[in-house]
RNA sequence: GCUCCGGUCGUAUAGCCUGGUAAGUAUCCUGGCCUUUCGAGCCAGGGGUCGCGGGUUCAAAUCCCGCCCGGAGCACCA
């Protein structure tokens, strides 16, 4: 049997320059202020899998140096954790930043004596009127014992918030204002601002240039994957690599993943929209974070899968939901078992049925006869069976024409109210309903059922009964509810309810 | 102030660096198939003068120049 060559196989390019190093080592490095969302998954499988690729490591560095305006919580810390394992990409060593400072404090130091840092006291408008015309501030050209000492102060506690920061001397004619003598270390308040994890116990705190800057060497980084938004961080850092000594990383820079239409991949805005309660958590389904695409039971192979596809290009991609959801149902259609739900049910009364009982008997997978066969068994009582249908299907029942329920008979619709429809008995079998080009619909025995609940990717809910044998679905297992789509099972309610989340068509 | 990216079937994208086989894929639409999902699956078909103008070349979506339109990002956030 010969394979043809015709599926792709999406295997990374390799990375540039590994031969520079002995060991290939990448790091993910999110800010513990939100739950990882699907953008971020780019970056950390390519950083995982090239590290994989090259039997490198990988390295998860959780940067939060910011406890005033993208504060950490405490909680983000160990949901990421979860999120990564989630994905399937364990990392081999990892690091907390705010447990780091006073590695940043001697980088400063050393900075300082080399003359390559320097103690800004000015105004944040008076320094940016300098730094416009290209010219320093006063501050700049003090002497370096004076610098060291004004540093100390910082780090005393002597000035307050925003009344100093060290800048790393670059080049003031550099054509990017914002990449002239940028902002390594400021104060934080954090009597006011408290770190999650280091409470009130610093108050110098670098930024990510700095941080990560400093970080990517001692941890000897070999290459950085991360977003383009971090372009001009590479010239920032370039400066103080320069002044230190140091080489930097090879660094790939990829576009970011925008949303198509509404929604968004901002995590303050989704921050923020949780917060105003438009969202009820961060795994609320109509978000694109990972939380929620785990929960809605899309798998992460997918998500895999879409990303190696795409590649690292500088270009911006969008997010099309439906994409996902092709490369999700790839994966799922042929595992997930089939079961019946009626959504808004609607009772089917059918007359003159000529059996005292039937049995359908339907596979629980369409083209996969090893997965089995389920038996749903309907009482007949003096020729007359009920059942629940889906009130959709009702406009099916409306047009008079015969109609197959499903491993079933064949009925004859006969009047169709908000209430109740009534029909009468056809034929049995399925060869007549295929003659007739009857359209097949599902349904549910009114006596043998689940109450089901399904929570619609726009948050909204369908709810119904579903057959009997609902209830062998395991918690987490990803099922076809038929003509209805994918769902995952959720959770329990006390009163025996199952609650599903909609994963897609 | 500065920087980066894009404009390819209705939609989202690959291809562009290393010019040349029918511009590939997914979705979409249409039709068919399936002892049974016209809401999944499978198969077939449909659909693009590759933003505009010029240039280089035997040959350009691919290289060069100009133009138009759109998107993203940097500044004591990460």
């Amino acid at each position: 049997m010969e394979e043809e060559p015709k599926k792709r196989e999406f295997k990374l390019p390799p990375l540039p320059n590994v031969e520079k190093y002995s060991v290939i080592v990448t790091r993910y490095a999110p800010n513990p202020d939100f739950v990882l969302h699907f953008g971020q998954a780019r970056a950390i499988y390519l950083s995982h899998d090239y590290a994989r690729m090259y039997n490198g490591i990988f390295i998860l560095r959780f940067e939060d140096t910011d406890p005033r305006v993208k504060k950490p919580k405490i909680e983000f810390y160990d949901a990421i954790r979860e999120d990564l394992i989630w994905l399937g990409c364990k990392w081999d060593k990892e690091y907390i930043q705010s447990k780091r400072l006073e590695i940043y404090y001697s980088i400063a130091k050393k900075l300082i004596d080399i003359g390559g840092a320097y103690v800004c006291t000015c105004n944040p408008d008076i320094f940016r009127s300098f730094i416009h015309s290209s010219n320093p501030c006063p501050c700049r050209d003090l002497a370096v014992e004076y610098q060291a000492e004004r540093f100390d102060k910082m780090l005393e506690g002597i000035y307050e918030e925003g009344e100093a920061v060290l800048r790393v001397k670059t080049d003031l004619s550099h054509p990017n204002p914002s990449v002239r003598d940028w902002v390594a270390l400021r104060i934080i308040d954090t009597k006011v601002h408290p770190h999650p994890i280091v409470g009130d116990k610093y108050h110098v705190w670098p930024t990510y240039n700095f941080a990560a800057g400093v970080d990517d060497h001692l941890m000897e980084i070999s290459h950085i994957i991360r977003g383009k938004e971090f372009l001009v961080s590479v010239e920032k850092q370039m400066y103080m690599y320069r002044w230190l000594g140091w080489d930097y990383p090879e660094h790939i820079h990829y576009g970011k993943w925008m949303m198509i239409g509404a929604g968004t991949m901002s995590k303050s805005k989704m921050l923020r929209d949780i917060q105003l309660g438009l969202y009820k958590s961060w795994d609320d389904p109509r978000l694109p974070t990972l939380a929620a695409l785990r929960r809605r039971g899309i798998q992460p192979e997918s998500i895999h899968r879409m990303i190696l596809e795409l590649g690292v290009k500088l270009s911006e991609v969008r997010f099309s939901w439906e994409n996902l959801y092709a490369y999700n149902r790839k994966i799922i259609d042929p595992i997930a078992r089939r079961f019946f739900y009626v959504a808004d049910p609607i009772r089917l009364r059918i007359k003159s049925i000529p059996l005292t009982e039937v049995t359908a008997r339907i596979p629980f997978h369409p083209n996969k006869e090893d997965m089995g066969y389920r038996e749903i068994k309907v009482k007949v009582k003096d020729g007359v069976v009920e059942l629940y249908i889906s009130k959709s299907d009702t406009v099916i029942l409306a047009t008079g024409n015969v109609v197959r329920l499903i491993g079933l008979f064949n009925i004859n619709p006969i009047s169709v109210s908000d209430k109740i429809v009534e029909a009468v008995w056809h034929s049995r079998s399925y060869e007549e309903a295929a003659k007739l080009r009857a359209r097949l619909i599902h349904w549910v025995p009114i006596e043998e059922n689940v109450a089901i609940r399904v929570v619609m990717p726009d948050a909204s809910e369908s709810s119904g009964y579903g057959e009997k044998l609902c209830e062998t679905i395991s918690l987490g297992e990803v099922i076809q509810f038929e003509r209805f789509g994918f769902a995952k099972f959720d959770s329990k309610l006390p009163d025996g309810t199952m609650v599903f989340y909609y994963t897609h068509d």
